[in-house]
DNA sequence: CTGTTAGCGCCTTCAT
DNA sequence: ATGAAGGCGCTAACAG
């Protein structure tokens, strides 16, 4: 099969390549009649323009990049989907750069793209780490607490909703379980949990999982914590079956939460009761901010999407005895 | 920052900008002395080739695609690295295209990355699905039972390999767990597993999960069962928690297995014995193969990549009275 | 051996 | 309302 393109079509009707780009593009001035015969026939033979050449003459590729730079982020395959999603919907493609390691990495990953001719990058960095400014437009989804942050989720406000529930439920000695201190995601899911905690004169303790590798949590369980507040549920599950495996049952001698809603969250018994990040709305709207960006538009201003806390089994009443059993 | 071109260059030298690249490249004929000042001076002023100019002389874009098709496969993150990692060292820039739901979205995807010029796909089609041919090269991971495969981790061997350390622990009376039955790779982990067990004389029980959607995992073992093997470790886990929640030890009462070392495996309590693949060496054979199509060499036979039991906590001897508890 | 000419497919003036 | 011309940056095919 012969490969099409403008002169290809323009042949056929006896016209200037010029003139099938105009009437294609519904830009230059072409009569009607023809304009939709040759819309007609570009459709019929299936024509698509060579990106390349496009390319070339626009400065533009139509291709923008993802950088996922933290490999531990259980999330990777939903922005993938979701920021592929938007992308396409804008008429981008999507260039990954996996990011292996440390900042120089990253900022490695960064550089492919812009060689490759990304006219734009989506970035989620890796924590704790500073996106250095590039050549390139840049839309960062990480915390409303990293420099140059461009959306994300509201992990300060999912933080305080699901320790407002944990007091709704009666829970008043917490522990709060995270895993690195240079995140400024869990440093603010952690942040949200103990400000609502402490307004409401509830014990808190705050556990970082990299200052101890195993933490015996049914020993903190029988010196009278009620519920153990995660900041994914990744670690929530560790917490979890450490108590199953001690023999303490959940959510009736202790409470289980996590963020993320993970692949396994439902999957496990008792299903883990956790705080949901809309990766939808907020790739959505980096793409919004990228796509202004790259128009030369001034892009929206910095915002926050709120999460949904979906309570499964995990979670339940504080016992009455607490540390009791 | 004025961009900087053969031409720059060209006339810094007062030559043509054919000979530039001739000299960067080496191929062409260009004086020993000039080609290396030249080099020199190109790599003084950061000189990039453009993508789309190169794209549009050769007709070959330097990008590849990739299709995850399976968006439950949780393996996706690994994948994308791999992937990105071998392309980039054959020189490949990666543009995903992920496809929600059915086949025709995961045919729509492939699509979509030809347009976009990509010169070759790597797919890891969606379970119980054929990929069409196109007119780009493939290269397919999915399962040797698949038509068109091209290479991807020995399923059969290692479910050969977990039911041969089990059976070796003593276990005569085993729960096979999969998800999918239109899953070639399930099927093959479940083949090799049931064979291995069959030839030893051993019981083994199979259980489908989208036929029964919460199997009672602890009357089995009651009945007597002594392991559960599930196809991935997300299910291992269900079958873990389940265990546990009912008061059952692991892997004092029973065992547990899975496959494939997700993230979580290594973080719960026991943690999980699982037999791993090679991501890595899966990836770099579906490079190989994909980079011999594209230069029109005749890519490799089809290959299977050995797995790793990885053994860990949730598996060990067989209890001395099965069922009695 | 050393170098240059021509043109990939598209889009944007500027003439007609 | 349409066409011709030019050039984006690069390299395969030609001259010198």
């Amino acid at each position: 099969m012969r490969e099409m393109t403008l002169q290809t079509i323009a042949e056929e009707f006896g016209v200037s390549s010029a003139t099938v780009s105009n009437a294609l593009s519904g830009k230059g001035r072409v009569s009607a009649d023809l304009a939709r015969r040759i819309r007609a026939r570009a459709a019929e033979i299936g024509y698509a323009p060579s990106p390349p050449a496009r390319a070339l003459r626009t400065g533009r590729t139509g291709v923008i990049g993802l950088v996922l730079a933290d490999l531990s982020n259980p999330l990777f395959p939903r922005y993938a989907r979701a920021v592929d999603a938007a992308a396409e919907a804008a008429g981008y493609g999507v260039l990954i750069a996996d990011s292996h390691g440390d900042v120089g990495a990253q900022t490695a990953a960064l550089q492919r793209l812009v060689r490759r001719g990304a006219d734009g990058i989506v970035v989620v960095p890796r924590r704790g780490t500073r996106v250095l400014e590039l050549e390139v437009p840049l839309a960062v989804i990480d915390a409303p607490s990293t420099p140059g942050n461009t959306i994300c989720a509201d992990h300060r406000g999912g933080g305080a909703a699901l320790a407002a529930r944990l007091l709704a439920l009666g829970h008043r000695s917490l522990v709060l379980v995270g895993a690195n201190r240079d995140s400024n995601v869990q440093r603010e899911r952690i942040g949200g949990m103990a400000a609502a905690l402490a307004a409401a004169g509830a014990q808190a303790r705050t556990i970082w999982l990299e200052d101890a590798p195993a933490p015996d949590f049914p020993a903190l369980a029988r010196e009278g914590a009620t519920a153990f507040l995660a900041t994914s549920d990744l670690h929530a599950l560790t917490v979890l079956t450490a108590l199953q495996r001690a023999g303490l049952a959940v959510p009736a001698q202790a409470s289980v939460a996590g963020f993320d809603d993970l692949a396994f969250s439902a999957a496990v018994s008792p299903a883990l009761t956790t705080m949901a990040q809309d990766v939808d709305a907020v790739a959505r709207g980096a793409l919004a901010a990228l796509s202004a960006r790259i128009a030369g538009r001034a892009a929206p201003p910095e915002a926050a999407v709120a999460m949904t806390l979906i309570e499964r089994e995990s979670t339940g009443p504080a016992p009455a005895t607490p540390g009791n059993l």
